[in-house]
DNA sequence: CGCGTGATTGAAACCCTTCAAGTTTAGTGG
DNA sequence: CCACTAAACTTGAAGGGTTTCAATCACGCG
């Protein structure tokens, strides 16, 4: 069952599969419904959380109660509050499956133990860390620059599989507008002759 | 001259002056007259910058011409472009003097060799990877929920030296506003009997 | 079948931008 | 040190994009 996340590193992080089993006491994993919340806002994030199956976001409440989703994980991702796990700071977000989902916990004692034994899986860890910022940077980019069409447009051309699978209003949370926004952008788009894979 | 920097690091970083002494080679500084671009977009960047004095900032211009202030750094800063640097691409932006800046020129290669021989000096690398992800996070959820006036109230809380040194209508591009909204949100503050220091 | 959640649509309100003056400030050369 | 100029900041009025609120429609699930 970790045979997904094994080949994942194994591929990516230069791992050796024999690295990868002595790993294993770090590791579990579970099956979680959909809806489930992993992790609470206020709660320290201990583990990060890689998708198996299924799909994942990460979000925020505001002050006056509204959610921002920060990121959507689908298979194949990692998800987890890296400044609460690397700070030991309550967590500013939750983390939720949007569909019943299979994940693997890791913890930071993983990472550490991976890059002791590994250097290759240390050069990795710091590949998704820039890569990581690079993603933030572009999405301010976009909040500071664009208008919602341009951000929506923008969102569907990296994330094409969400749309079928992300609600609409939270694909809107995500891009910073309102759902109502976002379905007369649609319109709009749909009237120009624009139409997304479905 | 390297002092600043020297010290700096093995403060900040647990590296010891002889490490640091072995690693001048990769090192180089230079006295930069106010308003000198550094960085162009569209180039790699192939250094990141340490200010010693004076104050730079990160902006990229969008489609329509517009700059959008990305990141200040006044002394004791670092400014660079981690994506470029790292991935080698092309840089999405344009760093440049605000007012005339000593600055110290750091490749990749100095991280590396400060890294191979200095294990402080690689977790303080990661604490430093870390902490810019909680900044641009932070920078997202206020794009995301806050009002113009919040995210200038948040400015000033973070960084209220750079009031006085920063003209205005650069950190309404750093808010993502115009000069003109900054204008009438700092006269609606102190309306309210608002007053930063100055 | 009916309920609830999500999506759509309309109208009014709001925040922020744009454009177009003015005013102040800062820097430069005589 | 003043005069001059350019840049930065302010202010007003009009406009645009987005939100808010409310009502309606569509659909999946128990």
């Amino acid at each position: 069952m970790y045979l997904s996340f094994q080949s994942y590193l194994v591929e990516r992080s230069g791992i050796s599969v024999l690295e990868f089993q002595s790993l294993l006491p770090y590791l579990k994993e579970k099956e979680i419904p959909k809806g489930t919340i992993l992790l609470q806002k206020g709660a320290i994030c201990t583990h990060s959380f890689f998708v198996e199956s299924g799909l994942l976001r990460a979000y925020s409440i505001d002050s006056s109660g509204k959610e921002h989703v920060i990121q959507f994980a689908p298979e194949g991702w990692i998800i987890t509050d890296r400044s609460s796990v690397f700070f030991n700071h309550p967590s500013d977000y939750f983390i939720e499956t949007i569909e019943t989902s299979k994940v693997i916990y890791f913890s930071h004692d993983f990472i550490n133990q991976a890059s002791e034994i590994s250097s290759s899986f240390r050069n990795y860890n710091e590949r998704l860390l820039q890569n990581h910022i690079r993603q933030l940077q572009h999405r301010i980019q976009y909040l500071l620059e664009a208008t919602a069409e341009e951000r929506y447009l923008d969102f569907i051309s990296i994330y094409p599989d969400l749309l079928l699978r992300v609600p609409q209003w939270m694909i809107a949370s995500y891009l910073g507008i309102t759902p109502e926004s976002l379905s007369r952008v649609r319109k709009e788009l749909a009237k120009r002759n624009f139409n997304p894979k479905r």
